[in-house]
DNA sequence: GTTAGGGATCTACAGCGTATATATCTACAC
DNA sequence: GTGTAGATATATACGCTGTAGATCCCTAAC
């Protein structure tokens, strides 16, 4: 029965959700499916197999971007696709970092990618590279802030800047009140996108910008 | 004793080295110092608590740039050094993607960051921003080389493309031979930062280029 | 009717993090 | 010296983990 193996990933997706990567224990996984958890083992070799099969189960929910939109739509709605995916799946997303995107979804999602770059004009010789250097970034801002390495821990940059003497921290002393200012993380995000869709214009050169 | 929780430090260093995270278990590092896994608690609060201290005492090796370079230079060589951290500790590295920069070296990285581009010219309110953008590429860069994310698992592009059909890849098929030639990652990393040193002189602006 | 074979079960093992209670050693006060 | 407080290490134990091994059941094919 393939809607077994559907059922023991919907299982370990919610426990994954609910209290992160630590609640998917083979036990607890087979428990919410109703059997014991040797029972898994004829739909995964074992709990890497399981861990990957999570994966995929989660990349599989990405949109897939507009076709008829421009170059520039859909890179941004790929990248926010993914942005989203990290809020829903906080603990699943991390493991991306170090599996290959192997499955068919992945390559489909990296196909559209390397569309919008040849659509915006990059070279052959680069499309690639930019590839790798766009989902790099989208993915590390996405496990960053939902993996806690933008939050301020226990304490704010105030308190971060007086426990070393501020001959230490001149950049933080000379920034000031502008490491305290509100920051919205969407925002950041789109700045940040902006940005790096201007790189691709450079990257496609003075060539044929739109229309090629 | 401080020199004891610098010995577990140590232990628990040389065992991630040697087989990955998996392999630091607390009666592991405990037997490695020679005493016993509860002995590890009056220095170390918990397992989490120990990870901590791993981080820290990696970040702590990161060397601090010549502060005479230009900025360009003093960036460079701090995403070189945190690409050979890295290498030299693979399973450790991407521990930093779930831990704020908290420790005084890491605040002291961050403030480094700030100065350079300070230096270059960006405004005040964008430091900050640009700083979480090129941590998190050059951090997220290395921990998907060291991590596997960019290995083609045990396929190769040709085999990838394989098992798609050629109408669901367009762009795979379009690139063709690119994807299929050799690759330094050291140099694409090189490539990176060059594009992303170019976007920081395009946020500086026009304004007053090297020295103000 | 018999015979695979896949799915599920039970039991068991080695290892994990750590709570608890106990022992040992050092340093200082009297 | 003697007593004591505090830090360090130990021994034991509990509940949890992933999974190997043997066993059972139920379905489908010959």
């Amino acid at each position: 029965m393939a809607d077994r193996r559907q059922e023991i990933l919907d299982a370990a997706l919610a426990l994954a959700d609910e209290g992160g990567l630590d609640a998917v224990s083979m036990r607890a996984v087979a428990q919410r499916v109703g059997v014991t958890a040797m029972a898994l083992y004829p739909h995964f070799s074992g709990k890497e197999a399981l861990l990957d099969g999570l994966v995929g189960q989660v990349l599989a929910d990405l949109p897939r971007p507009d076709p008829d939109g421009s170059w520039q739509e859909r890179l941004s709605a790929m990248a926010h696709a993914v942005r989203e995916l990290a809020h829903r799946h906080p603990s699943v997303v991390p493991l991306l970092f170090s599996r290959p995107a192997v499955t068919p979804d992945a390559v489909r999602v990296v196909d559209a990618i390397y569309q919008a770059l040849l659509d915006a004009g990059v070279p052959s010789d680069q499309v690639a590279r930019l590839e790798r250097m766009l989902s790099t970034f989208v993915l590390g801002y996405a496990v960053s802030e939902v993996g806690g390495r933008f939050s301020r821990g226990t304490l704010g940059p105030r308190e971060r800047r007086g426990q070393l003497p501020g001959t230490e921290l001149p950049a933080h002393h000379q920034l000031g009140s502008w490491l305290d200012a509100p920051w919205s993380w969407e925002a950041e995000f789109d700045a940040d996108l902006a940005d790096l869709t201007q790189l691709i214009r450079l990257a496609a050169g003075p060539g044929q910008p739109p229309g090629a």
